[in-house]
DNA sequence: CCGGTATATTTGGTCATACCAATATGGTCA
DNA sequence: TGACCATATTGGTATGACCAAATATACCGG
């Protein structure tokens, strides 16, 4: 992804990329601007346009005498996507944690959505349902479906809250996703696919939000755990996945 | 809150008030860099210093011709504590919203936190949970003592996603609602306080994530009723909460 | 009268230089 | 050793300038 037409925005870039890279100690001073804008043959006012946007991510905290680093723990939700593509291939740890987190959005997405469905919406959601049940392609377009589909929730949901928050997984991580090309998904997950299958539908149909919260928060387990456990054999994971 | 001890702080937050109060059209121009120096009587390079803010926000595109003003749906999760703070008494909608989403994490978080809690961390949750049955002082040190429960969930659960989003939402967030100075909590409510404390409690004891996942769901749903009630009281709100 | 094209203007992106105030640094003195 | 002070460094801001991209305007041909 990365931004960057602009110098400025390359500079960030760079920077935010040799933050999160732990280049520099939490606590300890960055270069001074004069000597960035030095390094990469910069005015002081693009190095400043660049350390403004690090600023915003929460990442540096400036002040008079110098710049300082501060913990990536303390940093803004923006900076997920670029944890992301620090590695060639990402941290499992990292994606079974925003798996487990946008399950939760999911879940309770979809409560809210069927809590405040009108008729016809929620006549669409059960089309878009069955469409999930009989579609048999690959998991590609499969899994693009489902994104329409929660996509929809969302809409009908319309939580602010919720949206801003995806704004800020939502684009980063699911590019990321796609590119990981799961052809995961054993054929032993069918029946238990099938099970979410059968509690979104049957929540559906009988209007029990506690059921079809169970059903989307369960998909997100399925599929955490297949996306985790390939990245964990890609990546010849050392340490076995808490629980 | 507000930042702003450097002029282009002040810069950013006067115009980042404008954009969310709707005062320049989504897709509409906002004035040129010279022309808002001109207004603010500040230099380019202050003005461009707070666009830049405003643009990492989500709120601004901004290319040669001119910065245009994106739709308040597509900015960044950080815009949530601006949103707040725009009339004298929060929207009660949005604190709906909010108290939904924060809840569900919460609850992930509770559920996370069980799973991999060691023995010793085990014992200090529910040295907590005692203290909080036990404890019977004013509203305000209860909050505090809720929170402080939360975030050592959250220190236990050790997921890096769902820190950097309390980051964005937390703060902000539990400071607004401290100066709401909700004595509300009415009598009627006690009942249903301590089943909320008697779930947390015998989901630790029994170590039943799901129980344990349920009586926090639960204390944000009741955090919920009793706080947008008190706000639709307050604003005089017009039309009835949706479910 | 209308649509398209060429020109002029506006606008963001960048650079260079300068000054100020807050901070950090190093040395001095008690 | 520790408190204090002078100095160098650093971020914050201002001014003025130039370029390239985008926009607005005038012009022209149908």
């Amino acid at each position: 992804m990365a931004s960057a037409n602009t110098k400025s925005h390359e500079i960030a870039d760079l920077l935010r990329t040799e933050i999160l890279r732990q280049q520099y100690r939490s606590g300890e001073r960055m270069p001074s601007e004069r000597d960035l804008a030095a390094r990469f043959d910069a005015s002081r006012g693009a190095v400043r346009e660049a350390l403004s946007q690090l600023e915003q991510l929460g990442l540096i905290n400036t002040q008079p005498g110098g710049a300082r680093v501060r913990d990536i723990e303390s940093a803004s939700i923006a900076i997920l996507g670029s944890l992301m593509e620090l590695h060639d291939s990402p941290d499992p740890r990292l994606v079974d944690q925003f798996l487990r987190t946008f399950g939760a959005l999911a879940a309770t997405t979809a409560r809210e959505a069927l809590e405040k469905a009108t008729p016809e919406q929620l006549n669409q959601m059960q089309k878009m349902v069955v469409s999930l049940s009989n579609y048999n392609g690959d998991s590609d377009s499969k899994l693009a479906q489902w994104t329409e589909f929660f996509q929809y929730l969302g809409s009908v949901a319309d939580n602010l809250v919720v949206r801003l928050i995806s704004n800020d997984l939502q684009a980063q991580f699911v590019e990321q996703m796609a590119t990981l090309d799961l052809k995961s998904a054993p054929a032993r997950k069918k029946q238990n696919v099938n099970q979410v299958l059968g509690m979104v539908r049957r929540g559906l149909s009988g209007k029990d939000a506690e059921l079809f919260f169970s059903g989307v928060q369960l998909y997100f387990d399925e599929l955490r755990f297949s996306v985790v456990e390939e990245l964990e054999i890609r990546t010849g994971s050392y340490q076995k996945r808490a629980s």
